[in-house]
DNA sequence: CTGAAAGCGCTTACAG
DNA sequence: CTGAAAGCGCTTACAG
């Protein structure tokens, strides 16, 4: 592969001169060179560049679980900004494994300029020591312990438990429960308590055994899913805290053969492109996702310019909306009492 | 950051003693080079380390649509893969662009070791010069024109379009359509083909207005499937050639109210997490996924090992497998002959 | 086993 | 504007 030296060589001028003329500087023999340039194929050598420079133009992007359409959206949107920017991606996926996460940041360090994590608990300890290295570090979706002075792309997760627990509320239901993620996750932990503040805010008191916790995964949504219809008396409503889970509580509804929303109301967190097709379409919290990555591309990226690198951290937390579809109504005991319900939604709106 | 400098003069020996520490040499001094290193927090500069051995210990992974769940499958396993043999992934979504990815893949060849690579189209020429490059090349889903010197990753698309028709024509449906991918493309191509040479084979010719091509895109498929429909004379049965597309089409049909299976069979290809969930639970061809990455990933890094560099290229193909949920049917036309339907499906089995 | 030295391919003050 | 030279942090024959 051709070196600097090569297209030096060939264009009659010294590497320094090749050098600057990459580098946009003003050259007199600019045409020679670019002919070398051209003839020889040449390309620099990103690791000769990142030795002397120090800089790798390379983000490290950090996500529990790419398969998540949350996630492939996020990465999405941070490699759109980094392709622009002439900056790469490197991907690591933790299968919400903190001890993944760890070797992935150890590993990480040394070979990128920045990066981009959704950790795997709020308690992970790893990311304090990659800021010690001092390599920006930028938080999406889920925030760490402390994480106040780390820059961070999030959503207002008790913002939108809340949501989820007014809309059940507004439609009559009492006996209302959650599944929620894993409670040492900023998600986890906020959605469920912006979800339980809500309903005793209406003096809605749920049970413990209504308010069960699980891993994101669509195999705990569909366990506990089925633990909450095996007992004595179900609820009539389910908030689960996020896509997957609600994939899970919704085939266990199913094999059930639990009648949606007629027997049980469910709302998910995070919308998913087959909302809208699925057996009933799914009422949602739903929130941007590509724009997260992108966000936070964006942050953390200009922690390289030089005006803003000692900015105090910036902290973008953005709305959730709700999504209205046919998987939640009022419960069956109202059904016949359409009126008293609507006041009460109004009372709650 | 310490270098190996400052570790070589705190244990007391010289840099290159270090080095051949740090690579598993035998060292007299190991323990108190081991504490310098810890007490240092030292690692390795990835910058320095692959200009000198002209590794990277990197593999760079392109693929058209990170959210396509396909794709995100096929990452996780890429990057299961080089996490466990000590490699890392540079992540390119090239959005269908031919032109994204030729920067993407010029950009890779000096950062990476290898490539994996799921061409935008299949005349693509740039991918030639990454093997010119000596940069070891593995397709994964989409082959190139001329791909045979390659490694490949593929499915029997032919195969699976096979499948899908003899499926369609063994319910009785002979009005058959079918909306395909991106022509200029392995998988668009193929399953077209498979798909139609069955239907020919079994004496049913589709009208030109029955056989129409798209992008692979959502949209697409909502849009043909529009067409269709608004065809004096609609098909009793669909094929769908990807997730994507198939979501669009369902979209369209539940726009147009029309029912599915009743007045529409829909067959997709690529089943879905949630494709038991839709409305209707979805009939397609399914094949593996994660496991395509992890084939991937396995034979490129293979080209590292001295024993199989020079191998000729390795063509796995996998087979596709027919999943029967309830969006297909027999026509309407034969709802009360269910004997016959069933007769005709054991000729084609 | 060990260390001094050269060199991987760039960039960047420094003289001219 | 240009070139010679030093150096980024490693690794690896080469002597000892």
């Amino acid at each position: 592969m051709a070196t600097i030296h090569d297209v030096a060589a060939r264009a009659g001028v010294s590497p320094a001169t090749v050098s600057r003329f990459l580098r946009g500087g003003r050259v007199r023999s600019s045409e020679a060179v670019q002919a070398a340039v051209d003839e020889l194929g040449y390309w620099p050598s990103a690791a000769a560049r990142s030795l002397k420079s120090g800089r790798t133009h390379t983000i490290g992007g950090v996500v529990p679980d790419i398969t998540n359409p949350y996630f492939a959206a996020v990465v999405k949107g941070m490699e759109s900004v980094t392709r622009a920017e002439d900056y790469r991606l490197l991907l690591a996926n933790t299968d919400e494994s903190g001890e993944r996460e760890d070797h992935v940041l150890a590993d990480m360090i040394r070979r990128v300029d920045g990066i981009i994590l959704a950790p795997a608990t709020e308690q992970d300890r790893t990311p304090l020591h990659v800021r010690d290295a001092d390599v920006p570090l930028v938080f999406v979706d889920r925030d760490l312990a402390g994480g106040e002075r780390f820059d961070a792309v999030l959503v207002d997760n008790a913002g939108g438990g809340r949501q989820a627990a007014e809309h059940l509320l507004g439609l009559g239901h009492t006996r209302i429960a959650a599944i929620s993620g894993s409670q040492d996750t900023t998600p986890g932990r906020c959605r469920r308590e912006g979800f339980l503040d809500a309903l005793r805010g209406a003096g809605v008191e749920p049970p413990p055994e209504y308010d069960l916790a699980g891993d994101f995964r669509e195999a705990s949504g569909y366990q506990l899913t089925l633990s909450l219809l095996s007992l004595p008396e179900p609820p009539t409503a389910l908030f689960s805290a996020n896509n997957l889970m609600t994939l899970g509580a919704l085939k266990a509804l199913h094999d059930m053969r639990v009648d949606v929303p007629g027997r049980m109301s469910l709302i998910g967190f995070d919308d998913l492109d087959t909302g809208p097709l699925l057996r009933p379409p799914l009422t949602v919290i739903d929130r941007p996702m590509v724009e997260q990555g992108v966000l936070a591309m964006r942050l953390l990226l200009r922690k390289f310019e030089p005006e803003y690198a000692d900015d105090t951290p910036r902290r973008i937390v953005l709305d959730t909306e709700l999504v209205e579809r046919s998987s939640t109504a009022p419960p069956r005991s109202l059904a016949g009492r359409r009126a008293a319900t609507t006041s009460r939604r109004a009372r709650h709106s």
